[in-house]
DNA sequence: CACTAAACGAGACGGTACGTCAAGTCTTTCG
DNA sequence: CGAAAGACTTGACGTACCGTCTCGTTTAGTG
């Protein structure tokens, strides 16, 4: 979505415009976000903009990308599965809670539910290596014998993050440490091991 | 949101316009759904939409209340709580597959993270009924002794509800009944009294 | 070319346009005259415009003819032809000099080369009344024996009148009194019933 | 107007760059000729044109005169002052319907209306030789007593071409060889010597 | 039953932003 | 080092809707 052809660009433009639309993004809003309204912001032509985006949510998820370069794939690996997803998750739920990211995910989330295309973007570029890390870290458990292996790990991934999401886009609650905690906790005591015995049936 | 003024309102019109609205969103997309296009579907004017609505979202929110009549607050109480959730989570889960709410359903959700007042109302015409029906639900299983009585309900609907809305809204699979079974079950495992001894939280 | 749809239409609005039209054509000269500008200037919205005028020469072709209005389908007629043509281009020349008619007129004259439709409809409405008369004019005196007869008045019509505009439009000297009298003397001068006996045989 | 800087020029690009202009021209018409088009179609970057001439009326220009090397000068002196206008007239007036002169002659007297420097060049380059010669003609059968010798030879030259550009460019209707015959017959039999009793200037 | 007042369809209005296009300038790259 | 290629800022284009505002025309509901 971005940057799809390499050939002479000016990156100054460029930062200038994903500036622009991150802070304007914030100013007034995604709805009254612009092409214009960037545009003259970042003091560009709006050619140079469609030259180089398709669309107002694309200059955003670059923005939005470079101001999440932290805690990406490094998945911690102490040992203990319940501790580790307690401080990725909570590091990852930064982004639902920094001022400057916030507000541009959650109209990127949005937009996605009209926009396949988004949708797809970002999954690729967002989600999908952070999602990779933790199924990685939870089949590494699984082998442990820290989690139940008859679980699907996806399965797993949704039930931690989940619960985070829906009171985030649903209840309009942003994540606190504490919440998570306490989520993570009492998503692990249905997965772990020890209590391989709980019915798996269903009714 | 709606019909505040009780006047002299003409029922075939409104009918028609929310009639509109529904079709044209799922036809062009919701993006694309304008006024105007509503006013000439409907054959009406669009003074007649804004004396009556404030705004597109509004009117599909209306829409798709009307279309949701079933499965609202009767909670199945049957003794077995997990059963009870599995059987009105696949109710309500209608709406995130049905292809006259689905659509429509997404797209409030996306809109309302730029409109509060939306946000507000979809929480109060939507969910807080089933939020509310859930929480007696859990809090009668608490008491009965079926489930740990530590959790904050609130938690567990989130528990719940999150990996459904998180799996719709972010990775845009549809629940499928087994994907919810398994949910329920797995999440249920977690907060069953009988694993109470779980840690239940660690730093 | 006008006013094609007769519905409800604000007359203020139309008389500001075309009041707009004229002046900034003549402040910015017709190249950078647009329908911004105009639309701007007049108070107006761009849809106001295209609404009811295909094309800023639309716009500048009524302003032209409201600005014209004297002197149009009386052709003077007092017994003397010479005298009676002289009164009426000298009439007609004004328009080619006055500064709140010559450069619309000039530019439209330009434009109409690229525009058949306005070539038609300047035609139509801003010179075969005039020419028609000219004509009749011509007729009447041939029929008198002031004119030969066996001269097409058509193009009697062309050698008074377009000397005049070949002056104006291509040597871009506008027409004096003195200029169009001895133009219509000499013109007389080859047309005279009392020349009959002049060449009329080619070479 | 054109090359002004006589610099290492590469000439087959500027062939080809009129050669573009001409044929664009004709078959988009001139409104909606631009340089990119003409730098496209010729092969050639945009600087390359800006750096020889200042505008697309400029390079027509040049075209333009590269496709009237004909007749030029040479004006014919056969004795008879009439034939010879009608030689030279009916020669001239290819310039006027030849489909490789007619539309770009055309576009240029349209835009000079709006470029004070465009019609000095048109003038300079295109008119005034041929203007000046036919000057000579009249000036030479004045003094041979064929033509009345209180008239202005420049007037004359008005009324023998003002006809034939008043038919094509406000009439649209391209000069025929009998049409310019009959104006210059009608013409010479207003300014002949034999009719010099002709009223010369009455009030 | 006429009268009045509103809600109605229609759509013109002043605006704003769209995405496209070309202008003329500037920079990079190649022959 | 001139020229091709083309990215750049600028700004107008014509379109599409916005939300407001008349228009006449129904249509209730009241006096």
């Amino acid at each position: 979505m971005p940057s799809r052809r390499p050939e002479r660009r000016n990156e100054e433009s460029a930062k200038a415009i994903v500036r622009a639309a991150l802070d304007l993004c914030r100013e007034v809003g995604y709805d009254k976000l612009g092409i214009e309204g960037i545009a003259a912001r970042a003091g560009v032509g709006k050619n140079t903009i469609y030259r180089w985006w398709p669309s107002k949510s694309a200059i955003l998820l670059d923005g939005l990308l470079s101001a999440m370069t932290s805690a990406q794939s490094d998945f911690p690996d102490t040992g203990d599965v319940v501790a580790d997803f307690k401080t990725q998750i909570v590091a990852a739920c930064e982004t639902l809670t920094r001022p400057d990211t916030a507000p541009h995910y959650a109209a990127l989330i949005g937009a996605a539910q009209q926009d396949a295309e988004l949708a797809n973007a970002m999954w690729e570029r967002l989600l999908s290596h952070l999602v990779a890390a933790a199924v990685d870290r939870i089949r590494h458990a699984q082998r442990q014998g820290q989690i139940r292996s008859d679980l699907d790990p996806d399965l797993i991934v949704e039930l931690l993050y989940g619960p985070i999401y829906y009171g985030w886009l649903i209840r309009h609650s942003p994540p606190g440490r504490e919440h998570i905690h306490t989520t993570v906790d009492t998503v692990f005591a249905g997965v772990a091991a020890s209590s391989a015995e709980a019915r798996s049936g269903n009714g």
